[in-house]
DNA sequence: AAAAGATGCGAGCATACGCTCACCTTAGCT
DNA sequence: AGCTAAGGTGAGCGTATGCTCGCATCTTTT
């Protein structure tokens, strides 16, 4: 049986079978998120990684066939981390808790590391993903979509269209958060919350007209 | 009179005096931008640049210092365009006018070009701006702040937030469509308006509480 | 028309970076 | 102890790319 090419791009070259294997391929990503989110794509250089992760260069290219798959390892160790969250949040009774926790898990993995959520979200749209992180991407459209259908939520006519417009508002309003340091979580998560309901709650056809009162 | 390492690297060496000079200028940041959105920043190089403008390297670099300083002028060029059509928006009679002028501005300019864009919305991150640009960008800003305060428009307890808030609901929102390709500017305008006015109409502390009705 | 200045050219230098490969070391097994 | 496979090494090859510099050509001025 043979492997296609973008298997073959993807997939590391050699599995880390020992322990101390395994430790050398977590380090080597974690250098390489630390290099990507304090000096940005410019110092992102495969020798400098190995050099933060106290391997070699060889060692490196063991385990990774090129260097889009290295950041493709970053890419899908952070936001594997942020799904969990997203789908822990959707066991809570009402929606309006389940979307509570979906914005407090955002606000939450978007202020860890501001810096690397905002290069691996612009990244993640350059990068040819792999099948695995495509299907991540729409299990979260999938949850919150979910989460929108709960009956305490305003009811929306175009399902996809809100679940989409409400990620992107999401993202938008944390991103520039990160860009500017801001540190204060609170208020923040008050204000995601509030585009968000102010979204969901503002009713589609009176965005067309004049605002109502006052 | 001396003159700083930050003015130097980003003015340019040498002024166009003749028209040719300024076509050929012109010729090259048009390049730059087409490469940029493109191939990405990956194809941004300063040959391709000079051979997709019709010049040599050598004259790319006498207008510019570096290629960093190329990027700034397209972003120049772009975000003046746009503060142009905001600066125009505002003279609408009523505030929900300006508003929606200002959103169907940033929708136009986002779907004209959507993958430089956003592109450059991110470089501008990264690079250190020089001090025109960054007024430029305090500029919306401010455009945004009077727009929000005129009297129909409902009042802002936190202004500045406010129009921080809506910025980065609108970018989030455009960078998102250009990313999927989204192509119906109606559809778009709305839903970013529905956003925004919802976003402005949600009282503060609403979403603190269980949402009210339904 | 001649001088001066502005514009344009592109071979090639210096450097950085992705990645290979021949070799060495460590771990697990019998 | 001896064997095998997994893990690890880093000098250095090939190449791409930012940018310089000496020179040619075109424009303007006198």
């Amino acid at each position: 049986m043979t492997v296609s090419p973008r298997e073959q791009r993807t997939r590391p070259r050699k599995l880390p079978r020992q322990v101390r294997a395994q430790h050398t391929v977590n380090a080597i990503i974690e250098a390489a998120a630390r290099i990507l989110e304090q000096q940005g794509h410019g110092g992102f250089t495969t020798n400098a990684v190995a050099e933060l992760a106290g391997a070699s260069i060889g060692t490196l290219y063991q385990y990774f066939p090129d260097k889009d798959a290295l950041l493709g390892a970053v890419i899908a160790r952070e936001t594997s981390r942020f799904v969990e969250e997203v789908g822990a949040a959707t066991t809570a009774p009402s929606g309006r808790e389940a979307l509570d926790g979906l914005i407090e898990a955002a606000v939450r993995h978007q202020m860890h590391r501001p810096a690397l959520a905002r290069l691996l979200d612009f990244e993640e749209a350059r990068l040819p993903l792999d099948a695995d992180t495509q299907l991540v991407r729409a299990r979260i459209q999938t949850l919150l979509t979910d989460i929108l259908d709960r009956p305490d939520l305003p009811r929306q006519s175009d399902m996809p269209a809100a679940a989409g417009d409400v990620l992107a508002i999401v993202r938008g309003m944390l991103d520039a958060a990160g860009e500017r340091g801001e540190k204060e979580q609170a208020s923040l998560t008050l204000r995601v919350r509030r585009a968000v309901l102010g979204y969901l709650s503002m009713p589609a056809r009176a965005a067309a007209q004049p605002l109502s009162r006052e």
